[in-house]
DNA sequence: GATGAATGAGACTTCATTCAT
DNA sequence: TATGAATGAAGTCTCATTCAT
C-alpha cells in the first residue's frame, strides 16, 4: 500500500476518532467521517471496504496506542512501585485523554459480541495488558516486596482494577474526580499486592 | 396507574431485557419488544412515552434488581468477610445470569454521556453499590480485621474491581473462567482491605 | 395473510409492472413503485422483503397470466387448427398488451442466470406452455392432419417460434408489423407441422 | 486513428465481453473492465466517451463477428439445404460460445428500446440474418426443394426459429441438451420449408 | 497516454412513530 | 385499549465520471 493510501486510511481513523468521541459510537454516520476528515462522503467507502471495517481498524489503533503508552511508560522505571507507578499514571494520563480514549473503547465492548474481530483485538489488548502486569508482579516478587503470588490472577485483577476505576470515573462525569480515582487504583493495586499476609489462602 | 397497566409496562421491560440479551442493545427495535412480549407493534408506543422512555425504565429496573439482590445477600451475613463473600457472590450469580445482565449493563454505561436520564440512574446505582461496601468496611473495621482506612474509597474500589472483574470475564466468553474471575475478584479484595501495612500510606 | 395485505401486494405488483413497462427493468427503483402505487416509499419494503422478492411475485404472475390466457384460448377450440390458431392469437394479443408484458419478461430473461428463483418460475413457465404444444401435437395426429413426430420437440419449438417471432417484432419497434409477424408465426407453425413428407428424416 | 489507440479500444471490448459474460450486463462496472482489460480504471473514459459508449461499440461487434460467422460458414455450401444446416450449425457452435455471446446479447435486447443506438445496431443485424434466409431460401427454390413462398417471411421466420430456440436452450441451462434444440432448430426449419402443400396458404 | 484518488448522486433498506380502525 | 398498515427520515453503499499528477 502507499504512502498516500495508508495517509489516508490514518487521517479517516483520527477522523472516525473524534467524530466518535463527540457524538458517539452509534450515532457515528460515514457522512460524520467524511465532515470530520474535510473529505466527501464518499471517501471512507474508498479506503475501507466499509464502515465495521473502519471502526476494526480504529479499534486496534486505539488499543495498540493505550498499551504502547502504557508499556513506554513502565520501562522508564527500575522498581515494581516506580513501574506500577508509572502504569497507573499512564492508564490515567489526563481526564480529556481518557475521555476521548475511554468513551469510545466502552462502545468498543459492547461490540464485542456481535463481532469477533472486535473481540480479537481486545483479546490481544487483555495479553499485552497482562504482560504488563506480569512484568511487574515478577520484578516485585525479585525485589521481595511482593509475595509468592499466582501472576496470572494478579495481572487479571490489576487491569480489572484499573479499568473498573476508569469506567465509573467516566460514568460520574466529573473531571476534578480524576485524581482521585488514580489514587484509588494505585493505592488498592499497592495494597493488594504487598500484603503478606492474605497470600496464603 | 391501574394494575393491568402496570403488570402490561413490567411485561414489556422483561420482553426488551431478553430482547436485548438475545439481540443487542442497539439492534433492539419496537417490533422486536413486541414480538418478546406477544403483543402488537403499537402496544409500547402506547404505554410508553417512546423507546428510550422504555430503556430508561429498564435500566432503572435492571439496576434496582442488581443492587437488591446484592443487598439481600449481605445481610443474611454477620461478619465482614462473609458479607464480601456473599457480596461477590451475588455479583458473580452465574454465567448466564450475569451475561444476560451485563451485556445490557455495559450497551447502557455507553448511553451514559448522551442520556442524563441514565447518567442519574446509574449514579444511584454506583451510590447503592458504595453503602453495600460502606456496610462491609465499616464492620470489618468494628471487628477488628480490616485496618483504619478512607471509608469511600475502599467502596468505590469495591465497586471498581467487581465491574472490572466481571466486564473481563464477559469480553472474554469462556463461561469456565466465571468460577476463576471470581476467585481474582474474592482475593483481590480481601488482600487488598487487609492488609495491615500499606493502610498507613 | 389477510384479503387487505394480499390486495396491497397485487396493487405493488401492477404497479411494478407499469412502472417497469414504461421506465424499464434495470432502472425500476423503489419509488418509483411506490409513486406507480401512489403510496409512499417504505410501503414496498413493508409488503415484500426486498426489491428482488417484489420482482420474483412479478414474473411469476405475469408468466401465469400469459398461460392462463393462452391455455384458456385453446380450451375452446375443438380441432388441432383451430387450437393452433388460438394459440397464436393468444400469445399475439395486441400490441400494446405484448409490449406491456414481453418487454418485461424479457428483462426476466437477462436475469434467469443471476436468480435461481427466476429460472424455476420460467422453467415452470416453459413447461405449461410445452403442455399447451403437446394437446395441440396429439389433436392433430389424432386428426389425422400432422404425420407422426416427436411431441415434445414440436412443442419446444412451437414455443420458440413464438417466443423469437414476438422478440424480433418487438426489437423492431413497428406496430404495424404486429400482424404481420403473427401470420408468419401461424404459417410457419402449420407448415412445419403438417409437413407429411419431412417427417421420416 | 492510430493502431496502438484502435488496440486498445480493441482490448477494452474483449475485456468488456468478457466481463459481461461472467459478470452479467447490469453489474458490470468499468472497474470490471479495466480489471478484465489488465489497465487502470481511467483507461475506458480515454477511449470511450462513456460507458454507454462502449456498450455500444461491443454490440456491434459481437452482432458483425455473429454475421460473419454464419454468412462465411453457409458461402462453405452449395446446396440449400447445405446452406440451411451450415447456418443453424453456425449459430449453434458450441455452448460456451452461444453462452458467450448469447446471453449478452439477451441483455443488450433489453435494452434495445432504451437506446436508439442500440435499436439500430440490431436492426441491421436483423437485416444481415435476412440477407442469409433470403439466399438460402432463393437457392432452395432455384433447387426445386423449396416451394414457391414469401421469401421475406421465410427469412423472418428463419432467424426467429434459430434465436427462439437458443434463448429456450440458454434458460434451461443444461449444457447437454444443446445438440437436441440444435436438431430441433434445423428439422423444423426444413420441415416449414419443405413444405409443399401449406404454401398455398 | 495513463493513472487512480476523489466526488457526490442516487439506490436500497431499516425502523421509530403516527393514526385510522 | 389495542392493532398493524403506512410514512418518510436517515443510514450505508455503489459507481460513473472527473481531474490532478
Amino acid at each position: 500500500m502507499s504512502k498516500l493510501k495508508e495517509k489516508r486510511r490514518s487521517q479517516i481513523l483520527i477522523a472516525s476518532l473524534q467524530a466518535i468521541a463527540d457524538k458517539g459510537f452509534h450515532s457515528l454516520t460515514l457522512q460524520d467521517i467524511a465532515d470530520y476528515a474535510g473529505v466527501s462522503k464518499g471517501v471512507t467507502n474508498y479506503h475501507f471496504k466499509n464502515k465495521e471495517d473502519v471502526l476494526r481498524h480504529l479499534l486496534e489503533w486505539i488499543t495498540d496506542k493505550i498499551y504502547e503508552k502504557e508499556y513506554n511508560a513502565i520501562q522508564k522505571e527500575t522498581t515494581a512501585i516506580g513501574k506500577l507507578t508509572a502504569y497507573v499514571n499512564a492508564a490515567f494520563s489526563t481526564p480529556a485523554e481518557n475521555k476521548r480514549f475511554f468513551r469510545v473503547y466502552i462502545d468498543f465492548l459492547g461490540q464485542v459480541r456481535h463481532n469477533s474481530h472486535f473481540k480479537d483485538i481486545n483479546d490481544k489488548f487483555y495479553e499485552n495488558c497482562w504482560r504488563i502486569g506480569n512484568e511487574i508482579v515478577t520484578l516485585g516478587q525479585e525485589e521481595g516486596i511482593f509475595p509468592e503470588m499466582d501472576k496470572q490472577k494478579a495481572s487479571i485483577s490489576i487491569r480489572a482494577l484499573i479499568d473498573g476505576c476508569l469506567i465509573q470515573w467516566l460514568m460520574r462525569e466529573q473531571d476534578e474526580l480524576h485524581e482521585y480515582y488514580k489514587e484509588i487504583c494505585l493505592e488498592t493495586l499497592k495494597s493488594s499486592l504487598m500484603n503478606q499476609n492474605i497470600v496464603s489462602q
